[in-house]
DNA sequence: GCGGATCAC
DNA sequence: TATGGTGATCCGC
């Protein structure tokens, strides 16, 4: 391997790019990885971005974080040094060996489509106030901003910059408050469109979306012209204007419009063939009579029809002309035969353009092989950077370096790595299942004041248990995150012993979790500029997966007298009995005369020697012993989606059920499982060091009742 | 499993 | 004067 003779590995002036200053760090430059910000003087605006934040504590943690990486690198660099060659052959024929197994994945019978709204926020704000025309405009506040216009791009002003930044870079620079609801509601127009080529597309956010498009081409050459015949306004129209005008019909006319043009005796006569009909539309007669909308009254505006092909290019010019029709704004987009392929085509041509791969290999390979890795999505400035201390640039990088890729990064990262190279990717675009967490966040000038900060803690717990409510979703382990005055962040997270959304449940969790990073801080004061709570292991509140909690309570009344389950002597307890005896029997939890968090033996336990004390646990709205629950639950949680799918797609009424579970935890001489109570550190410790072990698996069968 | 880091949007 | 919020994933420990 040449690596050692590679200069772009020794000269980091290749590898970062001319620094404008001296001081200037990679990771706080300005990032032009974007559409419309090519050939910007980075010189100039890198300065003014340092001017602006040198003297910062943001830019002091940047540096923090930028020595961090380059310690990395030099980690990297000895790794480098201790290879040797004959550990380079082997690493370059395994390489081979996975490329040769990626090479047989290679599907080119997808068509991929990813579309992708142009400067999406910003158009909104420009569609809905003319004013903004012509002007470099960016949505957000002095603070940060959420993107910017294309213009704006143009003096390096972009999303994730500071606002009061872009205002030094483009002192015209127009601000405008975000509206997140237009958003919100724009996204779900453009989806209507979306979900008509492909009904399983996978959203990635408001304004984007990945579509397979190969069901709808299939069928699409067998369409009739009509089916892909749709208004679209004039354009030249002064469309901003007339969006503006109070007299015009504004609605969608694709959906008040053409189906009554499609039903008209005129039109069907003529939609034999697209030449037919397309003559018929340019004939001065056409849209006699369609003049009024019928859902507003108002007159239409200038309007044409259009027939477009069966192609893939005219399937998704169709595509964007319909989302611009319909929401005024324009999309891009990409078509290849993959995801991570259309995602890179789609930004090739924008604004308001599209680029196809197609499916060729060779197409493929040399679309790739001179691309930048920064191009592609989940490759960030410090991959970038670190790949390119080895040399590593372009997707050709990637194969050429492939020995030392395998040697110096993990197996995941690797394969990653030579999917990019040969330009394989995900042919499917399934949707994400279920949400894996929920949080909310705040940024606020310094709190240092102890009982201020407990009551942001209060805030942003109340409001995650109402989003939670909302979501209809239960969790179990709670997060606490903060970030210090000097921009460092921390994360401190609790698994609580059952699902929940219960704010006060969910506040003790976190204001103890904060009270700990108090108390580690003191004597000094723990000076916050952000505070965000966060739940993760969810499971849905929904009728069809509940709580284990819960659905002991409701197994508890529906079986009743089964050797499982039995009820607890307080009616505000469940408990669970063993009938193989060495699981735990009745645990109590509550809190103790301090508030604190303690559980002890139910008084109907059989204690012998345990220390009351020693047994630790959350206090909880719904109950089961901490030590139970512990690393069983997901065992129950898996089974009660079970039982309960079953009991969903039966009619019949007596079906069985199977309950299984595997408890572990450490397990005293008694046969009880429990954690000592040293404090929560320690409880987090020996709960994962002594629960590695599974003590006892079981099954029982028991009957399903129907009520 | 936890905490830090990276990434996308 | 001033550097976001939400969700996902990976890695090292
Ligand atoms: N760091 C970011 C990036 C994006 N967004 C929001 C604002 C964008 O309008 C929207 C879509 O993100 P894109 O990356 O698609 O950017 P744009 O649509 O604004 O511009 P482009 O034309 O490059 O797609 O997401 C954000 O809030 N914060
Ligand atoms: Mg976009």
């Amino acid at each position: 391997m040449e690596h050692g003779s590679d200069r772009r590995a020794q000269n980091p002036e290749l590898v970062a790019g001319p620094s404008s200053s001296n001081n200037m760090i990679s990771r706080m430059a300005l990032n032009d990885n974007k559409a419309g910000m090519e050939g910007l003087d980075k010189e100039r605006i890198n300065q003014i971005i340092f001017e602006a934040s040198k003297d910062s504590k943001f830019f002091e943690n940047e540096k923090k974080k930028e020595e961090q990486l380059e310690l990395r690198i030099q980690e990297q660099q000895s790794k480098i040094l201790k290879i040797t060659q004959a550990q380079l052959r082997g690493a370059e024929r395994e390489a081979d060996k996975v490329l040769t197994l990626l090479e047989n994945e290679r599907n080119l019978s997808h068509t991929i489509v990813h579309v992708d709204m142009d400067a999406f926020y910003a158009a909104v704000e420009m569609r809905d106030d003319p004013s903004l025309q012509n002007k470099p405009m960016a949505v957000g506040g002095l603070g940060m901003l959420s993107t910017s216009n294309y213009l704006a791009r143009r003096f390096g002003v972009r999303a994730a910059m500071p606002g009061f930044i872009g205002l030094k870079l483009c002192p015209d620079l127009v601000l405008v408050q975000p509206n997140f609801d237009k958003y919100t509601a724009v996204s779900k127009e453009i989806r209507q469109v979306l979900a008509q080529y492909d009904p399983n597309f996978c959203p990635m956010s408001l304004d984007e979306a990945y579509l397979d498009f190969t069901d709808h081409l299939k069928n699409r050459c067998e369409s009739l012209p009509l089916s892909r015949m749709f208004v679209l306004q004039e354009k030249n129209t002064e469309c901003d204007k007339t969006y503006g005008n109070k007299d015009v019909c504004l609605c969608d006319l694709n959906s008040v419009l053409r189906p009554a043009l499609l039903c008209s005796s005129e039109f069907r006569d003529h939609g034999a063939s697209d030449e037919t009909l397309q003559a018929f539309l340019n004939s001065e007669s056409s849209f006699r009579g369609f003049d009024v909308c019928s859902e507003c009254n108002k007159i239409f505006p200038r309007y044409t029809c259009k027939v477009f092909g069966c192609s893939v290019e005219d399937a998704v010019l169709e595509l964007r002309n319909r989302i611009e029709e319909k929401t005024h704004l324009t999309a891009s987009a990409g078509i290849a035969p993959n995801t991570m392929l259309a995602k890179v085509c789609s930004d090739k041509n924008k604004p308001n353009g599209q680029y196809r791969i197609k499916p060729d290999k060779a197409e493929i390979m040399s679309f790739v092989l001179d691309l930048p890795i920064r191009k592609i999505s989940g490759i960030g400035k410090v991959t970038e950077k670190l790949l390119g201390s080895i040399g590593v640039v372009t997707c050709r990088d990637l194969f050429t370096h492939r020995a030392m890729i395998f040697h110096l990064f993990s197996s995941t990262s690797f394969h990653h790595f030579m999917r990019i190279s040969a330009g394989i990717g995900s042919t499917c675009v399934e949707r994400d299942g279920e949400r894996k967490s929920i949080s909310t966040e705040r940024t606020f000038s310094e709190i240092s004041d102890p009982k201020l900060l407990l009551q942001k803690c209060r805030e942003l717990c109340k409001n995650l248990s109402e989003d939670m409510k909302d979501e209809k979703t239960l969790g179990k382990t709670v997060t606490l995150k903060i970030k210090t005055v000097e921009f460092e962040v921390r994360t401190r997270s609790f698994t609580l012993p059952d699902f929940t959304n219960d704010e006060a449940t969910l506040l003790k969790a976190a204001q103890m979790l904060l009270q700990t990073e108090i108390t580690s801080e003191l004597p000094r004061p723990l000076r916050l500029r952000l505070m965000g709570v966060r739940m993760s292991k969810l499971c849905s509140d929904q009728d069809s997966q509940v709580s284990v909690a819960e659905m002991f309570k409701k197994m508890d009344k529906k079986y009743q007298g089964d050797q499982i389950l039995k009820a607890h002597p307080n009616p505000d307890f469940l408990s669970v009995q063993n009938t193989q005896s060495v699981l735990p029997k009745y645990h109590n939890i509550c809190t103790d005369s301090d508030n604190d968090l303690c559980a002890e033996h139910c008084d109907n336990c059989d204690d012998n020697d345990e220390d009351e004390s020693s047994i630790f646990s959350l206090p909880l709205d719904q109950t089961l012993s901490s030590e139970f629950v512990d690393h069983s639950c997901n065992k129950f949680e898996q089974e009660s989606f079970d039982l309960n799918g079953r009991q969903k797609d039966s009619s019949s009424s007596g079906e069985v059920g199977i309950l299984k579970f595997a408890c572990k935890g450490s397990r005293a001489s008694d046969g009880k499982v429990h954690v000592r109570r040293k404090g929560l550190a320690n409880f987090l410790e020996k709960s994962q060091s002594e629960t590695s072990e599974t003590l006892n698996c079981e099954e029982s069968h028991f009957g399903l009742q129907e009520n």
